[in-house]
DNA sequence: CAGAACGATTCACATATTGAATGGTTCACG
DNA sequence: CGTGAACCATTCAATATGTGAATCGTTCTG
């Protein structure tokens, strides 16, 4: 019952997270390659459409990334018509970004391939471990404060 | 029943691995920082102590890395006085690499950091879900062929 | 109204990693 | 056996990704 503990970082959870990660995300930017998109990409479009943007610093703070790449990503999404930037009347620092036509075509694309992903990674699991996973994650990922759908 | 789609990528298990595994990777690197180790130093040592080493190509191959990136992580660890290189008799072509006592200091070392963020990062699951994270993550940690101690 | 604080942007830089070229070593076979 | 193909390690230049500091316009505060 007890838990022998691992010789070595590899058989640590936190350690395999960051392995499988990688390899996911890594086979997901090739998916993504069709559609000309990365994966952070993908993750700005997202946070458009689950909490909207007051403004690229906040997008920012939930990406978890430096607001200079916010600026880099915006431009390349812009320039591809997937969103586009409106000043805040109210306060014209503020650039507030918001989804297109494209833009949700794009993420809807992307978000199919993420799901063809999962059954892929997914299916040497049962379904009872498939959901088991899925919950688990879905518990730690808003522990951390990560974005998250509230499906 | 029936689980409702994702509306967004950042909903899929693919994703939120993704994630999830590059703040375990961040914070598991802030650890290190004591050790003056990063991650990929110690994924060596694990490959080290879980598999030995017929070649140094051998463990790129395990760490899926290029080759190239073997030698700069190994020049850093041999200067360290953590491995060994050990041209290999029978092949002279072969540079054998194996743990010195002080690879096996720093490797137990980032094998307790490793544990000790599992602790947090589990911190907000209950056993049975503590647990099953575990397993499964073995479970799909050897379906994709990735370095893993048999326990 | 002056200056502190703020958001977006630009830019130089650090870091991680790869692929191609190089040199020494071994292997297959004519 | 000798020679060219294959092989491993290494070096090096190039690429990708991301950050922090400096800058500029805008807003807030006293």
């Amino acid at each position: 019952m007890a838990k022998r503990s691992a010789r070595t970082p590899v058989g640590t959870v936190s350690f395999r997270l960051g392995v499988l990660g990688a390899g996911q995300e890594a086979r997901y930017a090739e998916r993504l390659a069709d559609l000309e998109l990365k994966p952070k990409h993908v993750a700005l479009l997202s946070a458009l459409r689950i909490k909207g943007a007051e403004s690229q610093l906040e997008v920012a703070a939930v990406m978890r990334v430096a607001p200079s790449l916010v600026v880099l990503l915006a431009d390349q999404l812009e320039a591809r018509g997937a969103i586009e930037r409106v000043r805040d009347p109210s306060d014209r620092r503020r650039q507030r970004l918001h989804l297109t036509e494209e833009g949700v075509r794009l993420l809807d694309a992307a978000t199919a391939a993420a799901a063809a992903l999962d059954e892929e990674l997914t299916a040497p699991l049962d379904a009872a471990d498939r959901a088991a996973l899925a919950r688990i994650l879905e518990r730690l990922a808003i522990a951390n404060d990560l974005l998250a759908e509230d499906i």
